[in-house]
DNA sequence: ATTACTACCTTCCGAGTAA
DNA sequence: TTTACTCGGAAGGTAGTAA
C-alpha cells in the first residue's frame, strides 16, 4: 500500500472508522493529516478509488468507513512493525488431549459457521473438535490471547434456533494450521476446543492424555 | 516522522539495521524501496540529515545503522498501529506480597544498574524490591511477557565483581509506575521482584499475603 | 457551513553522468 | 563497481473559488 494511503487510513482507524462509519469533514481530516482541506478531499477521493474506504454522502456531513481491503492492508503494515519489534509472533499453550465435553463439535458443523471459517480462517474444519485440557500454569495465557488476538465468527439463526458469536484464534498444532474456538459468551475454563481441516486425532495419532503444544498466533 | 522516512527506516530495520551496522548500497536500498538508486541515495542523505541513521563510509560499501532517535520514532508509529489493532496494552499478573528471597534488593542498588534504570525506565528505584508470589494459573503469563516485551539493562563490572544483564519489564501496580526485574540468566520461578521509585510496602500499605495485580506493559 | 474543481507552485523522482 | 550531482518531467499540495 502506498505510504500516503496508509497514513490517512491509520488516522481514520484511530478515529474509529474501522468499526463503523464516522462523520468527518475534509477540513477535519486535513487537520489530522496536517494538510489542507483541498488535499484531504483529494485523498478521500483517492482512497475511494482504491476501495480502501466507502463513503455515505447522504447526511449533511460525509461519513466514512474503512473497507475490509483497507483493514487487511493496514494489518500487513502492522505485521511488518511487529516483525521489527517483537521476538515472537505466537504464544504456546501446553496441554493434554482429552475427550471430555466435545459438544462444540455439534455447533461448529452448522453451515452458518462453516462458511465463515472458510473465508476468515482459510479452511473448512473437519467435523468435530479436538479437546485440550490446558496445563494449570498456562491457563492464564488464555487471558492474554483473548485480549490481543482473535477472529470474530458471527452468530446466526437457523431453524428457529440462534447460534451465538464465536471467537476463533488461529493456531498451529505440530505445524498444522488450526484454530481455537470459544463461544463469545463463555468464561474461559481450562479446556479448549480445536478445529482443523483434518481429523487431528487420526492425523497426529493422538490419544487421551497425550501432551501437545498449541502455538497461537498473536 | 515523515511517512517517506518511516517507510525507509522500516525496511532498514527489517534488514537488521536496528541492532548493528548493515552494509547496503543505494542500489540495493532502492530495490527494497522500489525506487531508483539515485532516489535511494538522496533518501539516505535525508535520513542522515534528520539524524535517523548514522553511516560508516570507510569500507568499500557504505554501512548504515539506525540511531536511537530513529528507533524511538519508529516505535511511536508501531504503538499507533497497536492502539488500532489491540484491545489492551498490558498483561495483568495476579499475585501475593511475600517477603521471601529479596536478595535482588542488594543488586539493583548498584550504581551500574541505577543509572540505567533512570535513563531506560524513567525513574530511580527506591532501594530494595517488592517480592510477589505469582498465582499458579498466571505463571505461564511470565513466558508471554518475556517473549514480547522487556528493556535490557546491561551488566557491568565493579570492584572485581561482575554484575550480569538484567531484563526489566515496565509495569504498574495500583497505577504507580514500576518494573519487574529479572536477571538475564535465570529461569522464571513463581516469584517476581518489583522495583519502584517509592517504597511500595509503605506507600501502598502492603503486608505479606496481600493480593495485588501487576499490569505489565507490552 | 460543506465538497471538490482548476490553476499554479513546490516537491519528488529518475536518467544521465561525473568522480 | 560505488555515491551523488544536475536537470527536466511527473506528481503532489494549496489557494481561489464554484456549487
Amino acid at each position: 500500500m502506498d505510504e500516503k494511503y496508509s497514513f490517512a487510513l491509520r488516522k481514520l482507524a484511530l478515529l474509529g472508522a474501522m468499526d463503523d462509519y464516522i462523520a468527518i469533514s475534509s477540513r477535519e481530516l486535513g487537520e489530522s493529516l496536517e494538510m489542507s482541506q483541498q488535499s484531504a478531499s483529494k485523498r478521500i477521493l483517492e482512497l475511494l478509488e482504491e476501495k480502501y474506504i466507502v463513503r455515505d454522502l447522504g447526511a449533511r456531513r460525509q461519513r466514512i468507513k474503512i473497507t475490509q481491503k483497507g483493514i487487511d492492508d493496514l494489518k500487513k503494515e502492522y505485521n511488518e512493525y511487529r516483525r521489527i519489534f517483537e521476538l515472537t509472533d505466537h504464544i504456546t499453550i501446553h496441554g493434554c488431549v482429552t475427550s471430555g465435553m466435545g459438544e462444540g463439535g455439534y455447533y461448529i458443523c452448522q453451515d452458518g459457521y462453516m462458511s465463515q471459517f472458510q473465508s476468515k480462517l482459510g479452511f473448512s474444519p473437519f467435523e468435530g473438535t479436538l479437546n485440550i485440557q490446558v496445563d494449570a500454569e498456562d491457563v492464564g495465557k488464555l487471558d492474554v490471547i483473548k485480549s490481543i488476538s482473535g477472529v470474530s465468527i458471527n452468530g446466526f439463526s437457523y431453524g428457529g434456533r440462534s447460534f451465538g458469536e464465536v471467537i476463533a484464534y488461529k493456531a498451529k498444532i505440530r505445524n498444522i494450521d488450526c484454530a481455537i474456538v470459544v463461544p463469545e459468551r463463555s468464561h474461559y475454563a481450562d479446556t479448549i476446543e480445536i478445529i482443523c481441516q483434518y481429523h487431528l486425532r487420526r492425523t497426529l495419532s493422538l490419544e487421551d492424555g497425550d501432551h501437545v503444544d498449541i502455538k497461537v498466533n498473536i
